[in-house]
DNA sequence: CTAACATTTTTCCAACTGGTCAAAAATCTT
DNA sequence: AAGATTTTTGACCAGTTGGAAAAATGTTAG
């Protein structure tokens, strides 16, 4: 099976506000209302409001955080910001379509013609280094599930469903042949996910607990090295000798 | 060195507000607010109170959690409610150190003078029964911790982490004995957190991944199994035979 | 340059929310 | 049962928030 691609929500950007007076003629004449294409301005403009909304959603929470706020730091008014995005749940929805395409990016790299144990070191590799290099994003993705998903839960059941069947799979042919131990692929999956995104997540924590001598950034290289041991040989002391 | 117990927030209920006309001369005399005793009443409504706002705060987060649908919950008023909590921040805070306290437990338990691996798997065990019996909590403390944990950092930074400072000496011990394989205690502790909570946060997820099959009440017999295996010996395959 | 269109700002509003207050109702004490 | 106290309610309020309207200001193609 291909690796079914995410779909992505369509554009219907400033275009609803931008249907002013001067269109009621088209639109009366119920023309399917051409899309026209984005200026320069309202591409820039977005990715700043996208950017900034990114950064104020993943630390309040949706709810928690106020179209003044993200405004503000787009560096806006918030009526501006509204006349790009007309609500503000769009600027959600936005944020959460792009958001699941680059989360599955990792998994979806993960060669069934490859080392088992190559892929899986790099797949756990390639998941620490986002939750290292895009902890909002991490965050964002965890709010939302904390709440249940609602947003994304479509995808969640069809998309990310596919693909984890998918390498399912081929962690089960690895273990057929003796190359990987044999357990539950779902769960083994859901492992990495889960120590991974920790470091995102829980950041704080983390931090607090090693405290500052060990919490400072070499805290990352700690937990590659840790992680590699754990899904390699687990907690049994080697033979010694 | 003694398992440090964790401080608990003061009483400070209903009180404030109960400090009425009558009690204005004894105020005036400054006698030091002899702090009467809760009634049966107060305590009971006190406890639905919390229990509404766990379930609330929980599944909608702090600022997403209105006073209105606590106390709808809770099946009585708003102002009732303000009654025996004058502010929405003390129910919040009442319910994160009650949590610290229950959540820290499991790992108090792991005793230095028990075999290495049980002590462990118990530990693993305990934290995913929490996970399964009482997400709502796991939940909440996530949203905590996603937020920076504004309103028990303290207690992390200071209680929390002389817990795990105890508990890591240990784990050092055993390695050192060559009963567990030498590695980073600190981030061993992180990912049994990790791997457990992620059944109670990322609840959603997995069963939506597990699907109708697998998604039903035996996936945490799964999952005890799955990691068992994982902190026991990891992926390494076994010598055939 | 100017008309047509795109962008920004100013002013405003209705809904929601946390919280107050006084009075009514229920409960407890003696 | 009466009086004192605690609990509950209904009306109300001020601040916040998402968003609409329209006027003002840019920008750009002809």
């Amino acid at each position: 099976m291909a690796p079914r691609k995410l779909k992505v929500a369509e554009p219907s950007q400033a275009q609803a506000k931008r249907q002013h007076k001067a269109d009621a003629k088209a639109a009366a004449a119920s023309s399917p209302a051409k899309p026209r294409p984005l200026t320069r301005i309202q591409r820039e403009k977005q990715d700043i409001i996208l950017e900034a909304a990114l950064e104020v959603f993943s630390a309040h929470g949706f709810r928690g955080s106020t179209i003044d706020q993200i405004a503000e730091v787009a560096g806006m008014s918030k009526p501006n910001l509204l006349y790009y995005f007309p609500k503000k749940e769009e600027i959600h929805r936005r944020l959460m379509s792009e958001l699941l395409v680059t989360w599955l990016a990792p998994l979806q790299e993960m060669r069934a013609d490859g080392d088992p144990f190559v892929e899986i070191r790099s797949y756990i590799r390639r998941k620490l280094e986002m939750a290292r290099d895009f902890p909002r994003q991490s965050r964002l993705f965890a709010n939302e599930m904390l709440r249940g998903a609602p947003h994304i839960i479509d995808m969640i059941e069809v998309d990310l469903k596919a693909l984890v069947d998918e390498k399912a799979q081929v962690l089960l042919t690895w273990m057929d042949e003796g190359k990987i131990a044999r357990t539950d692929p779902y769960h083994l999956i859901f492992s990495i996910w889960a120590t991974t995104q920790h470091y995102a997540d829980f950041d704080v924590q983390v931090r607090a607990v090693l405290g500052k001598g060990r919490g400072g950034e070499g805290r990352f290289e700690d937990a590659a090295r840790y992680l590699e041991q754990l899904f390699l040989h687990g907690l049994t002391p080697k033979p010694k000798g």
